[in-house]
DNA sequence: CCAACAATCGAAAGCGCTTTCGATACGGGA
DNA sequence: TCCCGTATCGAAAGCGCTTTCGATTGTTGG
């Protein structure tokens, strides 16, 4: 491994001359920094990150905690959609992007031990859990951190609409003619689907319209499992709804199925809107419509968020939520008034 | 931060005994370590990696290549799907992942450089692309590699039974009657679809059938699009195969949308077998034939064959070759004996 | 009681780099 | 000619850790 001493001997100035040409330092002279540089390129020379970081304190390295339900990991397809956005916004400026393990010597440490050991410069966390103790420690601690799709006082947020995503769903399927609808909520532990039901629950009042509680049930987090299971509690309630609004695509294409399933249909017996618009949904039969979060948005905006406090060297906890849109696809269906008794 | 200096000054101990605790060795007397882990416990003490880097030579890293021709970065269902499990693999080890950006002070790098300057222990590559320079560079390199669907005598390979993969769809169609097979074939740079193209050519020859040039087409690196132009051209022939084997499931999906567009159905005229079965196959309408690659154990068997190089400390090439499996499902039926004559 | 050995400990060097601060040389103005 | 500002350079300390090797102490057998 070739080192700033073989530079230096190589060319006959000091270290600290070698180092400051390659850090651009002013009290350098054209001629020596010619000289470095080119002797430089010749030997092939290059930095080496531990000991710049021990010395600098800066890694020039982000944490990334992926935790979701689901237990895929990064296959989680809006997560690994806002994390390769994320990605992409930070490695231009020369941040490598490290999934920590946390183990460390052979011990199980906790993600912020992990992160200390590793002196990142910031940590990005994608995950849908509300609650989670190691999380918590993580924000409060003095590393910059941005979440997404969480609420926090204590770190960065960057979040989609979700209040309004259930308005806008709600529009909808108003205005195709639906009066019963249900929610097929995310997870209660979860952020997302606490603001969605929220989101629900309020336009659905605003609108006048009337949902009995057993219109509301609990979609597993959010996996197509707990959307299956939920549909048939409600195929199974005495007055059906004609409409469902699921917290996400996954749980709206169980319902599909649950649907299909008790021999019903999409979207002739029943209007399915999602939320999230993930690659299957265009796919699935029929194509899904939903509330499409921006995932490119909410990974730039978190990159930035956690760049503003890396470089100013203070944590913010502001919080920024990216707005959501309706995507119309075959799901849905104008309801023919027939039992709708007409005004 | 507290260091050892703060751990020996706190027990009385020195340095050297203090790391020499924290790291078993044998000539540290129960009391001291007694004395000095309960001290690492009470003083919050973690080390710091970077330090513990640069005089080992070891990182406890490993870099990663993610390269795809489809532009998605860690979306891609595939690759995603197997790093999740080779990250699960190596992370109780104490691994941590490392995804690098190629900038180094403000200028673009090679992977090699970069992984260099971060000091990875061993890089793990998936990439479709067949003669990326720098990542030829990289796996000729000393560094510990294996490389993921791809071939290479300079790097450890892990990589699905292709070959076998075509023979078990072009069995699988024939059994069903169909004689006139298509393949639409991944892009010629790409191992996965050589591989894949081979097998096809072959099982059809050693069954008898005859594959006019005109079945063998190229779908674009791929892609979804890729298959859709490829089944176009398909269709526009005169004499039309009853089956096509893609060779990928994003293929099979653009070539069901092209038949579908087209006025055909599936599996009424044609019958698609795709390759992967990534998640979307099973949603899809009707539901993709596909041959599965074993994600996890792929991950799990590139984990291994990289961890055993960096372990004996010298890098090996083995290939190791993962079975692959038919899932049937609906896009393939049986060919109603009408136009073919029987013997 | 002494030599030999095992057990335990620590001084010091070194990993590759950055940064402070003082040293030197040079030119120009008074 | 002298003083001072400017440009250029380098010595040295320090970042936090590991590892070699020698020193010291205690133990044991003859």
């Amino acid at each position: 491994m070739v080192t700033i001493y073989d530079i230096a001997k190589k060319t006959g100035y000091s270290v600290t001359t070698v180092s400051k040409a390659l850090n651009n330092y002013a009290d350098v002279s054209q001629k020596a920094r010619k000289t470095i540089l080119d002797a430089v390129e010749e030997m092939g020379y290059l930095p080496n990150s531990h000991a710049r970081t021990l010395t600098t304190k800066k890694s020039w390295t982000i944490g990334v905690i992926f935790i979701e339900s689901l237990g895929i990991g990064m296959k989680h397809p809006f997560f690994s959609s806002v994390i390769e956005s994320f990605r992409k916004n930070v490695e231009i400026l020369g941040y490598d992007l490290l999934f920590a393990s946390r183990m460390i010597n052979n011990q199980k440490k906790s993600y912020l031990e992990q992160f200390k050991y590793r002196g990142v410069d910031g940590v990005v966390i994608v995950s849908s859990l509300f609650n989670d103790k190691q999380v918590k420690e993580l924000m409060e601690s003095t590393i910059p951190t941005v979440v997404i799709d969480l609420h926090s006082s204590e770190s960065a947020v960057v979040k989609s609409d979700n209040f309004d995503g259930s308005y806008k769903a709600v529009d909808y399927l108003y205005s195709l003619g639906h009066r019963n609808m249900a929610h097929i909520a995310g997870h209660a532990t979860t952020f997302a689907g606490q603001e969605r039901l929220n989101g629900f629950l309020t336009s659905t009042k605003s609108l006048g319209l009337d949902v009995p509680d057993e219109y509301i049930v609990n979609g597993d987090y959010f996996s197509r499992e707990g959307g299956y299971e939920a549909m048939k509690k409600l195929l199974a309630l005495p007055h059906l709804p004609t409409a469902v609004y699921a917290a996400g695509d996954e749980l709206a294409i169980g319902a599909m199925q649950a649907i299909k399933d008790a021999g019903y249909s999409v979207p002739e017996d029943f209007s399915i809107i999602g939320f999230d618009d993930i690659d299957i949904a265009q796919f699935v039969n029929p194509p899904l419509t939903t509330i499409r979060q921006n995932t490119d948005v909410l990974g730039k905006e978190a990159a930035e968020l956690l760049l503003q406090q890396i470089n100013s060297r203070q944590k913010v906890n502001d919080s920024i939520v990216v707005p959501v849109e309706l995507v119309i696809r075959d799901s849905c269906k104008a309801l023919v008034q027939t039992e709708s008794s007409p005004s």
